[in-house]
DNA sequence: AATTAATCGAGACGGTACGTCTTGTCTTGGA
DNA sequence: TCCAAGACAAGACGTACCGTCTCGATTAATT
C-alpha cells in the first residue's frame, strides 16, 4: 500500500507494533472500551505514549486496528463441501467472535463513533469490512464451481450481490447478538442459512403441490 | 421515575426537562455521541448542571432517554397489497430514519453503550425492539391472507421465524447504513427483498434448467 | 483589588490557595526551578491541577507569585535608629534571602523568562519590585525626619530618585550575588553603605589634602 | 553545500560549527530561552540533533557558547577627560547592550541557568564579569591620575572597592533595564553617576551651608 | 404574610485522560 | 568515519470532561 514514503532515518519498530496491538487487545479484555487509556496500553506494551501516536492519531483509529486484527485471526472459511455447510460455519465463527465481551464492545463503539467521523468510518471500511467482504466472495467462487451457484457475468453485477449478501449475513448476526441480545447457536445458525439461500417464498412455492412444509428454520 | 415523596419545596421545573431533552439530542447530532459534554448539553439548555445531575444518574441515562421518544414514531407499514412491496416499503421508511444523522448517532450510541450495560440493554430491547417487531407479524399475517406465505401451525416456530426475519431486515439496513456505509436505496431495497423472498439458490434454480428445485442437502 | 467581578457560584477555596503557595515553595527548595512540575505541586498541595490553573496561568506565574510571598515575609526594615544602619539591615537581609538557593533560582529563572514575555515582566513588577519599592519609600520619611537627608518638594524628582536608589540597593545585591558570585557579608554591607550614603568622591574630600575634586557641573 | 575536502569522516565542522551557533543566537532572539529547543536549533542550522549533542553536552553548554562572544565586544571606555563623564558614557554603552533582545534574553538565561550549575557560574564569572572588571580599574587609573581620585595604599582594599563599584554601576544598571524594566537614557546615567560620586548623604551635609551642592537626581 | 424546604444558576472542586512537546539516546542508510 | 533523518523512552505540559460540592437567590406549598 505504501512502499514509497520511508527512506532516511531509523525505521520503525516491527516489535513496537506488534506489542502495541497485544496490549490494546489486552487492555479491551480487561478494562473494556472506555477504560482503556493511551497511557495503559503504553505501559503494557513497554513504550512510550509518543510511540502509539506517531502510528495512530488517536484511540479509536487504534482500537479499530486492534479489533480488525482480532477479525482477521478469528473470521476463517472452512470449505466443507456445500454452500449452506461454508455458510452456516462462517455465521457461527463471525458470532463466536462477537460473543467476547472486547469484540462486541470495542466493534460497536467505533461503528458508533465513526457515525460522526468520515475518517473513522473509512478506516473502519478499509480495515474491517472490506477484508472480510473476502469470506463472501471466496465462498461464491467455490459454490460456483461446485455449480451450487450460476455464474454472474456483469461483474457490476456481480460485485453489488457479493456486497448484498455481505451485508445480510453481517447484519443479521450483530444484529440477532448485539440489538435483539439473543444468542446466535446452531439451530440459529441453520434456520438463517436455509432462509438465505431459498428465500421466505420457499415454503409457498413447494407448500401447494404436496404436504412438504417449509424448510423454513 | 417514581411519583411519590414529593410534598414541600418547589417543584423541579417541567420546562427544564423539556429543554434538557432537546439540547440533548441538537447536541447529539452536532457532535456525535462522545463529543457531547454534559456541561455543554446544561449550556445549551440554559441550565445547571446539578439540574442534569438531579435528574438523570449519567451521560448515558440522559441520552437514552432522548433517544427513545425518535424511534416510537417513523415507521409505518402500510399495506402495498403483495408483500415484495410491503417489505421494500418499511426497508426504505426503515433506511430513511437511519439516514437521520441525529437517529444514526443515537442509535448507534445506545447499542454501543449497552454492550457494556445489560439494564440498558433491556431497555433498548422494550423501547424499541419489541415495539418495531410487530411490523413483522402484521406484515406476515397480511402475506398470510393473501396466500403468499403458509400458515405455520407450530406457534413457537412462527415466532422463531419472525425473530430471524425481523433480525434479518433490521440487520442488512442497519449494516448497510452505518458499517458499509452506502446509501439505502430504491434499488438496493429491491434486491435485497428479492433476495429474502427467492434466497440465493434461486438464480440456480430458475435460470439453467426450469422447474427443478433446490437440491440443498 | 478586585472586589468586584466574584458574585454567584461556589467561591474559591482560600486554603487551597495557601497550600499550593506553600507546595510551590516546598518543592521549590527540594527540586530547584527547572525539576518543579504542576502535577507533583498540586499533588503536595492535596489539591487537582485544574485547581493550580484556575488560578495561575501557567507555571511562571505560579512561581512568580510564590516568590514574591517569599520576599513579603523575608525583608523588613527595622528602625534602627540611623539611616547607615537601616541601609545595612535592610542589604543583609536581602542578602540572606538570596542565599538561599530556592529563592535565587527563582528569582532568576523567572526574570530571565520575562525578557521575553511582557505578561510575565508585569506580573513580577506588580508582584514583586513594586511592592518592595515601599522600603525605600520607608526608609526615606524616616531619615527625612530624623533629618539624615533633605526633603525633596516636586514628587516626580522624589519618585524618580527612589528608583534610582531602589534599583542600586536591589542591583548591587543581586549583581553581587549571582553574577560576581560572591557573598555578602557584613563588611560588605559596610562598604556599600558608606560608598551609596558619601559616594566614590566623598574619600578625595575629606582625606588627603586639598587638591580641587572635578567641578563636574 | 561545503567544497571542502571530505577523506574519511572529517567533519564539516567549522561550517556547522557557526550555523548552529547562528542558529541558536536567532532562535534565542525569537522564543527565548525556555522555548528554545535542541530540536528547533538542529532544523534552523540544517543539522542533525546528533551534530548538536556531539559538540555540547546539553543545551545549557550550547547556548552559553552562543552567547559568549555577544559580550566579548561592546563595551568600551572612552577616556572623556573626566571622571563623571567616563561613568556615564560606560553606563550608557552597557546600557544600549541591554537593550537588544538578543543580548538581554541571552545574558539573564545564562545567569539564571548558573544559580544552579557552579561550572556554569564560573565560566561566566572568567569569561563576561573578570573581563569587564578591567573597565573599572582603567577608568579609576585615569581618575586618579587627574586627581579625581585618590590613591588607595593597601592593593587588597583597592581590588575590594573595584569590586564593589563594578558591582554597583553593574548590578544598578541590569537591574533597571530587566527587573525594573525601565529605560537607561541619559537622564538616569547622569543622576546615577551624581549618586554614585557624591552619595545620598550629599545633599544634605553641603546644602544647609550654602554652597549649592550637586542636585543629584 | 411568614415560614420552610427543595429548587435554580453558577462555578469551583478532585480526578483522570487526553494529545502535544521536548530531551537526550539510538539506529538506520548514504557519502 | 561521519552525517541527516528520524524513531525511541520518559515524562511534563496545559486542556477537557466527569460527577460532586458549595454558594446565594428563587419559588411554591404549608403554616
Amino acid at each position: 500500500m505504501n512502499p514509497p514514503a520511508r527512506r532516511t532515518g531509523r525505521p520503525r519498530s516491527a516489535e513496537a507494533d506488534r506489542a502495541i496491538l497485544d496490549a490494546t487487545r489486552a487492555a479491551l479484555v480487561e478494562l473494556g472500551w472506555s477504560k482503556v487509556s493511551m497511557g495503559d496500553v503504553a505501559a503494557r506494551a513497554g513504550v512510550a505514549k509518543t510511540t502509539l501516536y506517531r502510528r495512530w492519531a488517536n484511540k479509536n483509529e487504534l482500537v479499530v486496528d486492534a479489533v480488525a486484527a482480532v477479525f482477521d485471526e478469528g473470521l476463517e472459511l472452512p470449505d466443507l463441501g456445500c454452500l449452506q455447510a461454508d455458510i452456516e460455519a462462517v455465521v457461527l465463527s463471525f458470532a463466536r467472535l462477537l460473543a467476547l465481551p472486547e469484540t462486541r464492545t470495542a466493534l460497536m463503539a467505533v461503528v458508533a463513533e465513526s457515525t460522526r467521523d468520515p475518517a473513522l468510518r473509512d478506516r473502519i471500511r478499509t480495515a474491517i469490512v472490506d477484508r472480510q467482504k473476502r469470506l463472501v466472495l471466496v465462498g461464491r467462487e467455490r459454490a460456483q464451481e461446485r455449480g451450487e451457484l450460476p455464474r454472474e457475468q456483469d461483474p457490476e453485477t456481480a460485485a453489488r450481490t457479493a456486497d448484498l449478501i455481505f451485508d445480510m449475513i453481517a447484519g443479521a448476526v450483530v444484529h440477532r447478538v448485539l440489538v435483539s441480545a439473543e444468542p446466535v447457536d446452531t439451530e440459529w445458525a441453520r434456520g438463517f442459512t436455509a432462509l438465505l439461500l431459498h428465500g421466505l417464498a420457499a415454503g409457498l412455492t413447494l407448500a401447494p403441490s404436496g404436504a412438504r412444509p417449509p424448510r423454513n428454520d
